[in-house]
RNA sequence: GCGAAAGUGGCGGAACUGGUAGACGCGCUAGACUUAGGAUCUAGUGCCGUAAGGCGUGGGGGUUCGAGUCCCCCCUUUCGCACCA
């Protein structure tokens, strides 16, 4: 063992070793208990990031942990590697895509290796290559068999600056997804869909059984999400036109009484033939097309260097002022006969319910507004009980009743009856007369998942004038992509490829068109977990045995930021390979831990814009001594010049330490700020745990005896050593709090000191035995933390194994048990003494005890004990008067 | 606007079931060893005060023998959702 420690030299041998002995390779073994654990697998831009390193350092000391607790351990890592930026590159640069990728892909691994993470290498995926996507493909097919893909024109969401259509969770807020600063525009498009509606139910029902190994945020976004709502769907009558019927959509039948008009969404097909009818000069036909003309003049960004930007005047939709205007039609009420009339206004939207809704404004705050505004008939409360005012008063604003308990009044033959009551009534009354359903609707919508890139997995179909839509046989998978596309193109490259496009009908044999467009690349990370357990699968995407051993996930780890989009699609997709009978389960991940971001303080120069915290001296600017504002927390990226290289501060601290210390500076759910001096403070303490080991390494080397009688120094290192070994145990393993462990690792460090600064060179032999104890401890206790020095240590402890598969060490709990307390006491709650007793003192004695101290008689000197409160072990109350 | 989470030293953060607030680390102060040290070791470090003592977990109230922790009101910050009938 060398006297100094020195990162850059242990860290490749370390990683040399286990690449050597395979140490992280496992197979399915149904004899040992399995784990699990994943980390959300990076997109090749090019370079490892911090976020990555945490993400992953957490990953790894989880799997240590478990690994040498005994379990089967699986800890993959892979890429998710189709994508926009790749075709960006090939335009900008000329190149090609899978060049470009590949070349990351092998520049990030061999930084990931660099930072020594236990990961099984052998399943290693890329979903950019054919091994992968055709499996994308072979579920494509099933799911169309399943019916559960299918084609249509429908309205999409269509990003300028990706140049494709996106699904509902791309472009959520009106914005891409990529692209915050690019609102979305509606265009009409022959797409694929996944139908996810399908699911929606089994989506949000079984989140009930994730509760408590998901954060409830997560949670909760999802159940927004997925959306449902019960109602039901009521037919209003149209005065004059007996063939025809309104249908709407309402939670709320219970306030059908209270309707006062009806309002048609300006897309309403109602809306569109009247407007035709009345004429170019009619109020309803030019409220249309404004509407029109309003959309896409909100919708349609402007161009600035061939790159879509937000006009200054942008609103978005949701801020736009209600506006309606009256049709000239009226609607007839089927449960009273009364006659509303019908209005259309741009608050209504086509896509959700029936895009008609029967306005009450007595209970409803939009309907209030939209109502008052336009003078429509005053409102009326129809349901009641806890509403104070006066029920045939005009009211000031809606009234939105507080509970279920509210009754229904001014309602016929159902006034009197409790809301859920007169719900579930009414809407059997409407279904027996044939004018209305019971009806569930959804947020969530059927998931679009074609993209008109080139960069992705090709939809394996083909479109022939005599058979239609045929799907390309399952031995001529995968359906690859060419290497020779002309990416420079402004259309659709593969559109363009005469050598992919024409080929004969798999039916019958006709000239034929490819589809041209690739898949969502969501869809290849909805189930790249289940590759990693049989990665070279050639017969199957798995094998159903392997994946019943490996599967679920125990441990998921990633950002927050996928809570809605790749989080459904990996449960959707799951339950759909369910269905097909690969698996049994319906949940892929049992515990999910949605990691914060790491952050770093940014400074801002008058004259040089952003500048690096290290280019800031005492609050002023290096380059020019201006002052600098202050520093705000933000998220690392690249714009605010805040970003840190992770190759660099392992070249400077190396790998164990830029671990540590993403594990130590916060929990791992709290957003974490990098600062060099924390850093340097985990550096320290690795340097601490080095010399202290070299210092005692040669005396406890003989040292095999366990010796009875210990001094009290003795006894207190190893109470230390197995209370330590119990709490990073429990930190660990049961609250996932890596900072306090590393905490108690660094006391028991402390106390190594302070036992070596006692003991100086006059180490007796149950010394030696206690320092080899601990030290053995808190070497194991690394491991997950910290394996390559960990590694180093054991081999100069005389161990010939790798620590990192070594058995987790165990405590004593006696051995952990205090002798003696400190016993706070309390006068009236205020701390007033502490006394020293024995640790297995009686409620009594320990009384006495108190009773007996100096400084608690002084204070009760002239009062009166009323009550005495003894927490045994813990404390004593005295409540005097 | 609606919903959720969080506010603790100069800083990052501990305090797990209502029971010694500030573990651990950074920073800072003093000392030791050193040719020197941005190395290392030792001691100190919530605030006010020479001290005794007092005050302290965003602010205000409450429950309790006892509140950072539970309840109510307010303030601030962050994050979600924002016409979903």
């Amino acid at each position: 063992m060398q006297e100094k420690y020195f990162p850059q030299e242990i860290e490749p041998r370390q990683q040399a070793r286990w690449a050597e002995a395979k140490t992280f390779e496992v197979e399915a073994d149904t004899s040992r208990p399995k784990f699990y654990c994943l980390e959300m697998l990076p997109y090749p831009s090019g370079r490892i990031h911090m976020g990555h390193v945490r993400n992953y350092s957490i990953g790894d000391a989880l799997s240590h942990f478990k690994r040498m607790q005994g379990f089967n351990v699986l800890h993959p890592m892979g890429w998710d590697a189709f994508g926009m930026p790749a075709e960006n590159a090939a335009i900008k640069n000329n190149a090609r895509p899978d060049e470009w990728t590949i070349a990351n892909i092998d520049s990030m691994r061999v930084q990931l290796k660099q930072l020594g993470f236990s990961y099984d290498w052998s399943r290693d995926i890329a979903s950019c290559t054919p091994e992968y996507y055709r499996w994308n493909q072979w579920f494509f097919i099933q799911m169309w068999r399943q019916g559960l893909v299918y084609r249509k024109n429908a309205t999409v969401n269509w990003c300028d600056a990706c140049n494709t259509s996106l699904a509902n969770e791309q472009a959520e807020g009106g914005f891409c997804w990529r692209h915050d600063d690019v609102p979305v525009r509606q265009r009409q498009l022959e797409q694929w869909f996944v139908r996810v509606t399908n699911y929606a139910n089994q989506l949000l029902d079984d989140l009930d059984t994730l509760e408590g190994g998901w954060p409830d945020r997560v949670i909760t976004m999802q159940r927004n999400w997925i959306g449902r709502s019960k109602g039901a769907e009521v037919d209003f009558g149209i005065e004059g036109q007996a063939d025809k019927t309104i249908r709407i959509f309402t939670t709320r039948i219970d306030t059908i009484y209270g309707a006062t008009s009806i309002v048609l969404s300006p897309d309403h097909p109602y809306v569109e033939d009247w407007a035709t009818e009345d004429g170019v000069t009619s109020a309803l036909t030019s409220f249309v097309i404004d509407f029109d003309l309003q959309r896409k003049y909100i919708q349609v960004p402007d161009k600035v260097e061939n790159r879509p930007v937000v006009p200054a005047n942008y609103v978005p939709e949701t801020q736009i002022p209600k506006e309606g205007v009256f049709t000239g039609r009226y609607a007839i009420n089927p449960f009273n006969g009364e006659k509303l009339p019908i209005w259309t206004a741009n608050f209504v939207l086509m896509g959700y319910g029936t895009g008609a809704i029967m306005a009450v404004p007595a209970h409803d705050e939009r309907d209030f507004e939209f109502s008052n505004k336009y003078g429509l008939p005053i409102p009326r409360v129809i349901v009641a009980n806890d509403f104070t005012g006066d029920v045939n008063a005009p009211l000031t604003e809606a009234f939105t009743p507080k509970d279920d308990k509210c009754t229904v009044i001014n309602s016929g033959e159902w006034s009197g009856k409790p809301v859920p009551e007169a719900i579930a009534a009414m809407t059997a009354h409407a279904e027996t007369n044939g004018f209305g359903t019971a009806q569930t609707n959804f947020k969530i919508r059927d998931w679009g998942i074609s993209r008109q890139r080139a960069w992705g997995t090709p939809i394996p179909f083909i479109h022939c004038a005599t058979c239609g839509i045929v799907p390309v046989p399952e031995d001529q998978l995968p359906v690859a992509l060419p290497k020779d596309l002309d990416f420079a193109s402004k259309g659709a490259p593969l559109a363009e490829h005469a050598g992919f496009v024409n080929v004969a009908c798999p039916t019958c044999g006709q000239a034929a068109r490819r589809d041209t467009d690739t898949m969502d690349t969501f869809v290849d990370s909805s189930w790249y977990y289940f590759r990693y357990v049989d990665a070279h699968n050639d017969k199957l995407p798995f094998d159903p045995a392997i994946a019943a051993y490996w599967m679920p996930v125990d441990q998921y780890i990633g950002g927050i930021e996928h809570a809605v989009l790749h989080l459904i699609y990996t449960r959707l997709w799951t339950k759909i390979t369910r269905d097909l009978g690969l698996i049994t389960f319906g949940e892929p991940v049992k515990k999910l831990l949605t990691q914060g971001m790491v952050t770093l303080a940014s400074y801002r120069c008058a004259t040089h814009d952003w500048i690096y915290p290290t280019e800031v001296i005492d609050g002023k600017c290096k380059f020019c001594s201006q002052p600098v504002t202050t520093g705000r927390i933000e998220k690392m990226s690249k714009s605010k010049k805040n970003t840190v290289d992770p190759d660099e501060m392992i070249r400077i601290y190396g790998a164990d330490t830029v671990r540590l210390f993403m594990l130590f500076a916060a929990p791992p759910e709290k957003d974490l700020e990098w600062s060099e001096a924390g850093a340097e403070g985990s550096s320290r303490f690795l340097n601490r745990v080095w010399r202290i080991v070299y210092k005692w390494n040669d005396r406890i080397a003989d040292c095999g005896l366990q010796i009875a009688d210990f001094s009290t120094e003795a006894r207190a290192l190893r109470r230390k050593t197995h209370q330590t070994i119990k709490r990073v145990t429990t930190d660990i393993g049961e609250r996932m709090n890596f900072n306090t462990a590393v905490a108690a690792m660094m006391e028991l460090t402390n106390e190594l000191y302070a036992f070596d600064a006692v003991v100086k060179d006059a180490a007796t032999d149950s010394d030696k035995f206690a320092v080899k104890e601990a030290v053995e401890a808190l070497v194991k206790l690394l491991a997950p933390f910290t394996p390559h020095i960990a590694e180093e240590l054991w081999t100069s402890l005389g161990r010939d194994e790798v620590v990192v598969a070594a058995a987790w060490p165990a405590y004593d709990a006696e051995l952990a048990k205090a002798d003696e307390l400190e016993i706070p006491v309390q006068i009236n709650g205020k701390m007033v003494a502490k006394v020293i007793v024995a640790a297995e003192i009686s409620d009594d004695d320990l009384k006495a005890a108190v009773l007996a101290d100096a400084k608690v008689q002084a204070k009760l000197a002239d009062k009166q004990i009323v009550k005495t409160i003894v927490v045994p072990k813990r404390l004593v109350n005295l409540v005097v008067k």
